[in-house]
DNA sequence: CTGAAAGCGCTTACAG
DNA sequence: CTGAAAGCGCTTACAG
């Protein structure tokens, strides 16, 4: 492998002016830049980043640690993210090292990594309140950021969609269409999301004054399974009248609610409309639902950039607050939400 | 942070003797390697890895690389591994190097990897027929080894299961109860899995002297809807006499026959047999099929270890024949599988 | 059993 | 605009 030196003694230059010339300082001469350009080309040269971290210490790598507990199952949208954030990363000459976390202790891996790798910063994502890994890398001045927020007066570079905002419009579109008994089905108790969206489904009903049953908000698992119980379960009407109307908190959900309106005969929008949020996963397409589904989206992958971006920023010595962003999701009717049927259009009591 | 030659200092030694304590060398006194590691853990001494990586050449780290252009919907095994191996590389103090290939040249990732970083191997997974990045990496000689195989005498270190064999078994467990009309739900076409399990397949049935009619052997997405639809389409006898057995290749297949098949009014076992392999990802477990499924079992989360240490010892210079694994998976009989019924006891024609 | 020395391949003040 | 020199923190023949 063709090193500094071989192309300074190629060219007759010092290691010195080599380096600078492929680092564009400013002060190297426009021709010899390019001579050493050149040279390094041909010499099929490539910078051993073992010798450049030991001198700067810089990794230009990132750690992100998967958490096994999780429900991996319902987790497609993990490696959606994994794959985008990689490759935003790679866009900002960065690697992304992944490690497990195993045990009850969550910090245990990031120092395991910060220990075992020279790592310029991590990527955390669904943080708990007062998530114990905020704690620890904020103590040790290791830079962050995070997908999603645990409060809304974070401190650290995050990216979020504005989850309560995107409930209450849904709530908004259906009100204005007459309907009146809206469940929601919301994603599982704890995350950050799920409590946001919640809020915002709350207060937009509350603002046009109806009122929500007991049983009309669920929180789940936010599979296709888990959809198709829950929509049975309340168009059965055993929790009071039946909702004219659902807002899924997951494509996964939509589909089985899809399915159990049609298993109990009724159709879509005609008796009941279907709403849902969608994070445009590969191969869950809201166009071709049945009918096609209203939504508001907020592809996950445009998190990837904002991250990777913003950490490599933060490293750079960013200012943590000029690295939050808060995306709104779009609003997109399409033919799975109409007006609430004549007999339907009454509040739950 | 503590250096070698921060602990030389403070025992009075060089830090040549420290670096020979602290990596085990057989000439250094007990005495000396014992006051050494006292002194190392009081400073909290971590070794630098870029000085390490620099000095020997060693990364530490081996790479990963993520197709996109796979269907990472129904992946649900892809993150399983992913978390299974990185943890199997940490008990050897290996890092896991996540890269994605988002384009037409399944080459060029690798390609970036080996440019940027040090990386002492490679992990692949879903091998195609001469697939193009072993062609790539042999060529370099860099170590990878293989989770799956593209060819029944490959010469590369990897790691799979039987799939001709448990695909066979389970044909014979249900001959053996009487059995004449099997279905196989296989996984997508063109992997080496499905082909091997096709083969077993209808090997199994060759032996019996089964027919196996157009239709009864189907390639789909391993989807809980691809189950469903593929089991009601054969259930309703569009395609001759319908099946009294299914055989799936995944347990959300599993799922969705068992869906279709109390749609169709039938029961398990009474009317129709199901089995299914299963990968023992979380939250998927057969015996909470009602009724419990039978199965041919062979955790994903095996293939792990074995690839991690193959890589290892590959890199420490084993022989890559050494490092061949073929695990037969265990055939267990539950409660979904039962003699076939009277009136279906008749192969197809 | 231990030490002095060279070297891995870069970067970056310091000089000129 | 360029070079000589020091140094990042290790490892490992070579001596003793």
């Amino acid at each position: 492998m063709a090193t500094l030196k071989d192309i300074a003694d190629h060219l007759g230059l010092s290691p010195a002016t080599v380096s600078r010339a492929l680092n564009d300082f400013p002060e190297v001469s426009e021709k010899t830049r390019k001579r050493v350009r050149e040279m390094a080309e041909q010499m099929g040269y490539r910078a051993n980043r073992s010798a450049q971290r030991l001198v700067t210490g810089r990794a230009g790598m990132v750690g992100m640690i998967v958490k096994t507990s999780a429900d991996l199952r319902a987790d497609q949208t993990f490696l959606e993210i994994l794959v985008g954030l990689s490759a935003a990363l790679a866009a900002r000459d960065t690697d992304l090292v992944l490690a497990v976390d195993q045990g009850r202790d969550p910090v245990k891996a990031y120092r395991r990594m910060l220990d075992r790798d020279l790592l310029d910063g991590f990527i955390l994502n669904a943080p708990a309140p007062n998530d114990p890994r905020v704690v620890f890398l904020r103590e040790r001045g290791i830079p962050f950021v995070v997908h999603g927020r645990d409060r809304l007066d974070a401190d650290y570079p995050f990216f979020t969609i504005d989850n309560f905002a995107l409930a209450a419009e849904s709530v908004q579109l259906l009100t204005a269409l007459g309907h009146k008994r809206i469940a929601y089905l919301n994603g599982a108790e704890g995350y950050s999301y799920a409590t946001r969206r919640r809020d915002g489904f709350l207060a937009a009903m509350a603002e046009a004054g109806l009122p929500v049953v007991e049983g009309a908000l669920t929180h789940d698992t936010p599979s296709e399974a888990a959809g198709y119980r829950q929509a049975l379960s309340l168009l059965a009407g055993q929790r009071g009248a039946p909702p004219t109307a659902f807002i899924c908190s997951s494509m996964l959900l939509a589909e089985g609610v899809m399915h159990a309106v049609r298993d109990r005969g009724l159709s879509v929008p005609r008796d009941v409309s279907i709403m849902a949020h969608d994070d445009s996963l590969p191969l869950l397409d809201a166009i071709n639902f049945s009918p096609s589904l209203t939504v508001t989206r907020a592809p996950l992958r445009d998190a990837c950039a904002p991250l990777a971006n913003a950490l490599i920023d933060l490293i750079g010595g960013a200012d943590p607050r000029s690295l939050q962003t808060l995306n709104r999701a779009e609003l997109i009717v399409r033919d799975s939400t109409g007006p609430a049927p004549d007999q339907g259009d009454t509040a739950w009591p």
